[in-house]
DNA sequence: TACTATCGCGCG
DNA sequence: AAAGCGCGCGATAGTA
């Protein structure tokens, strides 16, 4: 029995060439300390991790979590005192927060390296060539934030949301890491035979592949020109120009109301050229490696909380390519995503019972047309997202009194938080996160409006910026909340994944590291949908997982409000959506 | 040569 | 179909 079992929480942090661990009671009270060569750490962590289960708290997931997992221990739950920083910091339900706002060295953001070293070395402190300077790694640096935040929190007006907030934070800060370790598993040889069905063979370096060159023969005959260049937007728009298609743009929405013969071609070739170079042999060289796509997420890399994702586009895998998400032999894939997460959001939110009420069931924009607020499903969908993104004009713009007179809550809701912006406030998500304030830039143009010699352009510039604020702050209640759910629900999926029992390694390299290679684990997150990667005879049971753990979610961040967050769930080899 | 800005398009 | 929100990334064009 060590002193440790008993800790609540471990605080982590180097000094000079060492780690030291600092265990503190549930009232934060340091109960013992550690101090610790960098080479002991992995096996020191793994065993408090089952002997006392505690909190890890630590600058940063992304500096302290990847050597951990490569050496084969997972961590159930870490403060991750970044992301927490940043929470905190601008967070209104914290009435004064000057000690956490003047600790500037955490607003450092973090950025993983794409390209690990070669040679990974377990803590390798000597290692000062960071490329990013991220946060303090320092344990007396940490304590200390460590300490400003708890004080923090209990000086909140809603303590109990914000602790809710800083787990489901951390959590998703843990998650973000073993999405990486484990990767998506990834077909190469289909995505090969795709590029080359669609493209034509690989084509040698520096040429174009046979088949775009084929269809910008195409465009170039009737465009009357045979050396048009159509990758370069001005000299197309010219061209375009020249043979009387009076476009503006060269985006293709525009392109295909026009009547021409150039139309179908160019657009072909649009299509074509963007799947060769977002995601063609290229992408497939720098981003798959044995059979696994490794991203990096950046979680709350949105202002709302939401998350990013830098290399690789792990955010914007295009529908085209998911049928090269492959489960491995013996795996399966569970794809979950929940229908129309946002207006189920605001529903709760507002307690509006009568959105609720439409939410019931698969389809709510189905649920909004049974109300008489609108005809159509079609009608109902722009309406609902008119309401979220703040549109003024066209069909959603004027289908919004309808809404307003059937929803008046989940209506209110938005104008409020939309007027709060347009008027410079702030606005929070259910939780407690908190929109940004205004730019002082943005400020200086709404002054500038207001002086005595204002000309009518400086008025009409700052009610433009005013409204677009709106627009942001309207939206980001719903979609900071939305972020929230999501974040809840993978929270309590992972948890529910690692009790499952594991399987025998299968033969092979585990490709997905050391922790997730014998059992199910989550492969990729997409806002609303998450996909996990499990050996086959669990994906009954991990489908039930990712339902339950949808219900939970609802119900940590709504209670008993009647709200359903239906999942769609399917199990395949791929992620195909058909 | 190295950078920033803009467009266009993929995703939710 | 692309109005109204939030992103990342690649190509081109312009600037230093």
């Amino acid at each position: 029995m060590d002193a440790t079992d008993a800790a609540t929480w471990i605080v982590l942090g180097r000094a000079g060439d060492h780690v030291v661990t600092i265990a503190l009671d549930e009232d934060a009270q340091e109960i013992a300390r550690a101090t610790l060569d960098p080479a002991e750490l992995t096996d020191w962590v793994a065993a408090r991790e089952t002997s006392a289960a505690p909190r890890w708290a630590w600058s940063d997931a992304n500096a302290w979590y990847p050597q951990l997992l490569d050496a084969g221990v997972r961590v159930a739950r870490c403060h991750d005192l970044r992301l927490c920083h940043a929470i905190l910091r601008d967070a209104a339900s914290v009435p004064e927060a000057p000690t956490l706002r003047a600790a500037t060295d955490w607003d450092h953001a973090s950025l993983v390296d794409a390209e690990p070293a070669a040679v990974p070395t377990l803590f390798d402190f000597a290692d000062t060539t960071r490329r990013h300077p991220g946060p303090p790694l320092g344990i007396d640096e940490a304590l200390s934030e460590f300490e400003r935040q708890r004080a923090a929190v209990a000086a909140s007006t809603d303590p109990a949301r914000l602790r809710l907030l800083l787990a489901a934070e951390s959590a998703g800060a843990l998650i973000g890491v073993e999405l990486r370790a484990a990767g998506l598993p990834w077909d190469a040889a289909a995505h090969n035979a795709l590029l080359s069905d669609t493209l034509g063979p690989r084509p040698v370096a520096g040429a174009t592949p046979a088949r775009m060159e084929e269809v910008a023969a195409d465009v170039r005959r009737a465009l009357g020109d045979p050396a048009a260049s159509l990758d370069s937007q001005q000299k197309l728009l010219r061209s375009l120009h020249r043979v009387g298609i009076l476009v503006e743009s060269t985006g293709k929405w525009e392109l295909a109301e026009q009547q021409h013969p150039v139309i179908e071609p160019l657009l072909e070739y649009k299509r074509l050229a963007r799947l060769y170079t977002a995601n063609g042999w290229t992408w497939l060289d720098e981003w798959v490696r044995d059979g696994r796509f490794r991203p990096t997420y950046v979680p709350a890399g949105v202002v709302t909380g939401r998350w990013a994702s830098s290399g690789g586009g792990a955010l914007q895998l295009p529908r085209q390519l998911r049928q090269a998400v492959r489960a491995d032999p013996g795996w399966t894939l569970v794809v979950a995503d929940v229908a129309q997460l946002e207006p189920r959001v605001l529903a709760a939110m507002a307690s509006d019972t009568r959105l609720a009420d439409a939410a019931r069931g698969r389809d709510l924009y189905a649920g909004v047309v049974d109300s008489g607020a609108v005809g159509t499903r079609a009608e109902a969908k722009i309406a609902l997202l008119g309401a979220m993104y703040g549109a003024t004009t066209g069909d959603s713009g004027r289908l919004l009194p309808r809404l307003r007179s059937t929803f008046p809550r989940a209506m209110a809701l938005v104008d409020e938080a939309a007027r709060i912006g347009d008027d410079g406030g702030i606005v929070s998500t259910w939780l407690g996160r908190t929109s940004p304030p205004p730019s002082v830039e943005w400020r200086a143009v709404q002054s500038q409006a207001s002086d005595v010699d204002a000309s009518g352009a400086d008025e009409a510039r700052a009610r433009r910026s005013a409204k677009e604020r709106g627009r942001f702050t309207r939206n980001f209640v719903v979609q900071g909340t939305a972020a929230e759910w999501a974040l809840a629900w993978l929270a309590d999926l992972r948890g529910r994944l690692a009790a499952m029992p594991p399987v025998a390694e299968s033969a092979g390299a585990p490709r997905s590291g050391p922790v997730f290679a014998t059992r199910p684990h989550l492969a990729l997150f997409l806002h609303d949908e998450v996909i996990i990667h499990t050996p086959l005879a669990l994906a009954e049971q991990v489908a039930e997982a990712a339902r339950e753990a949808a219900a939970s979610a609802s119900r940590l961040l709504f209670g008993g409000f009647p709200i359903d967050f239906p999942l769609d769930l399917r199990i395949a080899e791929t992620a195909d959506k058909g």
